[in-house]
DNA sequence: ACCATAACCGGAACTGGTTCCGGTTTCAAG
DNA sequence: CTTGAAACCGGAACCAGTTCCGGTTATGGT
């Protein structure tokens, strides 16, 4: 929680002034409190007031409402996705990926709100964002494994693995039915098995 | 357009006063034309204007801005469907159905900001908007005559599929990159698909 | 130590969706 | 025709995210 310094908000070519420094770090921990206690969906402002600085302070650092979200969560995102080679060396492929697909989803519903946020992680390509490489490679490691006992389709791309539970978490999070979130996904776990 | 006057939007119990169903005919018209205009995404504020109305009439016959594009494209919606019988009887079902799909995106595609409407479209199942269930009927058609052909999975239901679908169009409507949408529903059509 | 300036700060202001409410209009019953 | 009230009207007000800008401060060069 509150990083570990290494990568506050995305790495710069020259360091933060001190002030910036500090003000990104209360933001973080004001962010990580108001969205724990309220839901991702609470105000910036009300973070901005938590944190003690003005809303013009935390847009400078984070652009948008969603590229915070990404930030406070990214560590537990990273978690995650540290999880999938233990999944793929513990488990048949297709077991582990669904294991992984439901975790990812219910961490996507816990959040609430989260689910644009994802969208903007996985559309914008910016090196910045740590977080979709991540994904990225979680799910290919997971497919590799399906692949290569010949159980999974080459055709299926991490990428569009990716976009497809974004589009789950999406859709899923309107509606309170629980079933929907894993009938897709038996769904997209069909369309990726080979036939 | 500016609909036939059977369903303006969605029958009342009562009939309308005459001053309302002044303003909810002119409402129709000034959104036709501003989405067209400036793309769905365009304000309500603009919708109201140039309807000659406030905005609190237009909030009091379309409770939401989702709903309100609903109504304006209520009867393009109707046409995808009534297509999709023609495709059923004339292609193979596969084909048919990949095909319908492709419009389906293509129709997203083309209103900007059209992906959250039809979320709410499908989530809330008041029975007032048909549209969410000539669009169920319209792929259990499809789905039908693949299963009649034992070529489409059981556990393939409509919604499910329509769900999916609309998470693809909301993804899709984020990125750039033209190929997504044709990957994402190759990736969902072989998941319905018999292996 | 001083200064020039780039970086930073905060909040006022803007835009967009949505709600609220005091005043008005339609309509049907008497 | 009168009249009471349900239905309707418009826009002011509210809350959210985001942008802008006048004033401030840290920092590197002298």
């Amino acid at each position: 929680m509150a990083d570990n310094g290494e990568d506050g908000a995305a790495r710069r070519h020259r360091p933060l002034r001190a002030d910036a420094k500090r003000n990104e770090d209360r933001l973080l921990k004001a962010a990580a409190a108001v969205f724990a206690r309220d839901g991702a969906d609470a105000s910036v402002k009300d973070v901005a007031r938590e944190a003690g600085v003005g809303v013009g302070t935390l847009y400078r650092r984070f652009p948008s409402k969603e590229l915070l979200i990404e930030a406070v969560y990214r560590h537990e995102v990273r978690l995650l996705c540290e999880a999938a080679p233990e999944l793929a060396a513990s488990l048949p492929p297709v077991d582990a990926l669904r294991t992984w697909m439901e975790r990812f989803i219910d961490f996507m519903a816990a959040k609430h709100g989260m689910a644009g946020a994802l969208r903007v992680v996985l559309t914008d390509d910016s090196e910045r964002l740590q977080t979709r490489a991540a994904l990225v490679q979680a799910v290919e490691r997971l497919l590799a494994a399906g692949r290569s006992q010949g159980a999974m389709r080459e055709q299926a791309k991490p990428q569009d693995v990716l976009m497809a539970l974004g589009g789950i978490s999406y859709m899923a999070g309107a509606e309170q039915e629980p079933g929907l979130a894993t009938r897709l996904i038996d769904l997209l776990l069909h369309g990726i098995v080979t036939s």
